[in-house]
DNA sequence: AACTTCTACAACCGCAACAAA
DNA sequence: GTTTGTTGCGGTTGTAGAAGT
């Protein structure tokens, strides 16, 4: 299965887009691209640098991999305690959190959480599980990861993270509309100005 | 050594929001 | 005001390599 996959890798979709794993080549031809025109206007960047990638895929792989400034490598305790913090707060909003961990990208959060957050919740089960055996059963009180209301009031002013990124895509940081959000903001500002 | 399970990561898909025509 | 194209986000899947049995 694996091999017979792999073997077709990468193929055109219906679309004529190229799949699967981007060539250095690519890689290459995508960098000159938008050293030279900046990032956005993704779906030209296809037709411009010669590359048969659809522009979704060709901004996800600068976005997350090929974008300058990215840290590579193992999530520090730090930053967890701040995406725990942060998932605490806004629930599933990866890029939102990524904004506060300059250098990581929504997708590394959103895999470090699942995989971790999986491992934990299978834990949690089978100790759960174990003490059902023993004990009385009695109600769950499970932490609040309720995210926010969709209609959060997100649209605030970057000065929150003003220095921790200048990626034009930099967008807006949430607001912080409570103490315990304003400690948790303070606590980071902290770490990532000891960290830099 | 062979096999299985787990973890980390890259990439795709579908959807929603937004802007331009 | 409507349609169409583009961008960004979150969810999900697939693969490779490490760790465990």
């Amino acid at each position: 299965m694996v091999g017979s996959l792999m073997a077709a890798w990468p193929v055109q979709g219906q679309t004529g887009w190229r799949k699967g794993p981007w060539t250095p080549e690519e890689d290459k031809l995508l960098i000159e691209y938008v050293n030279l025109h900046g990032e956005g206007r993704w779906s030209s960047v296809s037709r411009c640098a010669g590359l048969n990638r659809s522009g979704k895929s060709c901004r996800l792989r600068w976005v997350n991999y090929l974008r300058p400034g990215l840290k590579r490598g193992q999530i520090t305790p730090q930053e967890e305690g701040i995406i725990i913090e942060l998932h605490a707060i806004w629930g599933n909003k990866w890029s939102t959190i990524a904004r506060y961990l300059p250098g990581r990208t929504d997708n590394e959060i959103k895999n470090y959480w699942r995989t971790h957050f999986k491992k934990k919740e299978r834990t949690r089960k089978a100790s759960e599980k174990r003490k059902s055996q023993t004990l009385k059963p009695k109600p769950l009180v499970q932490p609040q990861l309720q995210p926010q209301p969709k209609d959060e009031p997100l649209l605030h002013t970057q000065e929150l993270i003003s220095g921790s990124r200048n990626e034009p895509n930099n967008k807006i940081a949430p607001s912080t509309n409570n103490i315990e959000e304003q400690n948790l903001m303070a606590m980071i500002m902290a770490s990532s100005s000891s960290s830099s």
